[in-house]
RNA sequence: GGGCAGGUUCCAGAGCGGCCAAAUGGAGCGGACUGUAAAUCCGCUGUCUUCGACUUCAGUGGUUCGAAUCCACUCCUGCCCA
């Protein structure tokens, strides 16, 4: 079977940052990168062609659990995939359902063998394991799949972090064995990544961290962060991660996050990144800048002319007015939340790759900390 | 000119003697949102510095221990008859 391939282009000098490229049957990805997420093979409130020829977006996510109730697994599989389903010719990643594990933990009971849900749709049972976990990825197709993981949530009592891990772990050895087994079903290559869990405790995280580097997986994710710990911690635990897992391997930080935690987790030696917030955020009204946070709810807006954001290059953030999308906004009109969610998305990818070009010219970190601090100004 | 029905806090609209600063919507204002059960959710929305106090339910004057609620008149609004 052949493999994804990663090269390391540049590490910074005085950080852990580094460029790279991931190249899939789908295309390439350059990294550092941003992934918009699409959970239902819709990144929601805009188009395909907006989030190429707008977005930019080289890759996106959908999600196991929510793909496998809707559409389901027939109209995947005739459909011959996610990708055509969808219209998406580029990279996908699938993410395998762990993060519902967290997120629906009021409907779903865990054991050995698998998560017992309810759907959040019409309250049927439904028994996902590593195995179906891993034939459903198949199915769906995506370039890059997910091992099935527990996301405990913070806090987590040092007892339960644990056992959590090692189901984790030893899911994962069902997960890649189910995988290795399992032949693709479009002609192009799959690839699995394991998940680092350990929640917020060093000792658990260093022994997740080597478990998980074992497995030489094409590329490693770091899971269980950015669930309600200060950002401090996730930086800490973040970047002991990174310390650990393999250099020569893409690292992928799950469902981070907020500008300033972006660029902080590029320093500490991220590769990938994924996130609801400019989305939703945008959908409820926020917008991140080149100059800080917008709440474009807010009266002083309303009057404001000047275009979303005139230094990224996005035809959307430049052309439109904060006063319009103001009133979209308010006035509810769909097209706000189309407007909002591509200008966030477009604001991420641009910053991603301005942290790229700050690596390759050698002064990442100023220009890191002059963003971080930048960045979270409210304006 | 006559007959009905009404005038409530930004709007709509409950309330019809004390539990009313006044339900519920809406609008407005503010906040939250991190591998998406989310175009969602949570506050605030008469004045004052909090417990609390104070001024409100078209206006004026009454009845009553007590009135947005009852009575009288006045002023408006809608519909109907001349």
């Amino acid at each position: 079977m052949s493999s994804l391939q990663f090269e390391l282009q540049h590490t910074d000098l005085h950080s852990r940052a580094r460029t790279g490229k991931i190249i899939t049957d789908h295309g390439e990805v350059s990294t550092p990168v941003f992934m918009p997420v699409g959970t239902v093979g819709s990144v929601k409130a805009i188009t395909q062609q907006q989030l190429k020829n707008d977005v930019k977006a080289q890759l996106i996510l959908g999600n196991t659990y929510h793909l496998y109730l809707r559409p389901g697994l027939t109209v995947l599989e005739e459909a011959g995939g996610l990708h055509k389903l969808m219209g998406w010719n580029l990279p996908l990643l699938t993410d395998s359902g762990g993060y519902q594990v967290f997120s629906l933990s009021g409907k779903r009971k865990i054991t050995e063998e698998g998560v017992l849900f309810q759907s959040h749709i019409d309250g049927s049972s439904l028994l996902f394991t590593p195995e179906n976990i891993m034939d459903t990825q198949r199915i769906i197709g995506a370039d890059i799949i997910m091992a099935f993981d527990e996301c405990p949530p913070y806090p987590s009592e040092y007892s339960y972090a644990r056992a959590s891990m090692d189901l984790t772990h030893r899911w994962l050895s069902r997960c890649m064995k189910r995988f290795s087994a399992s032949p693709e079903k479009y002609g192009y290559t799959q690839n699995l990544f394991p998940i680092v869990q350990g929640s917020t405790y060093p000792d658990l995280r260093k022994a997740s961290c080597e478990y998980i580097s074992c497995q030489d997986a094409f590329g490693n994710a770091i899971g269980g962060l950015s669930v309600g710990e200060p950002d401090n911690m996730m930086y800490e635990l973040c970047a002991q991660c990174c310390e650990i897992l393999p250099v020569d391997k893409p690292r992928y930080l799950m469902g981070v996050g907020t500008p300033w935690n972006i660029l902080e987790n590029i320093a500490l030696g991220v590769d990938m990144f994924d996130c609801v917030m400019p989305t939703r955020n945008g959908r409820n009204a926020m917008l991140f800048t080149s100059k800080g946070v917008i709440n474009i709810d807010n009266l002083k807006w309303a009057k404001d002319f000047s275009p979303l954001d005139d230094l990224i290059d996005c035809e959307v953030s430049n052309y439109y007015s904060k006063a319009y999308l103001r009133h979209l906004i308010k006035s509810k009109e769909i097209l706000g939340l189309t407007i909002a969610s591509i200008h966030n998305l477009a604001f991420y990818i641009h910053l991603v790759n301005e942290a790229r070009r700050h690596i390759l010219q050698g002064d990442f970190v100023s220009w890191k900390n002059e963003q971080v601090a930048l960045l979270q100004t409210r304006l």
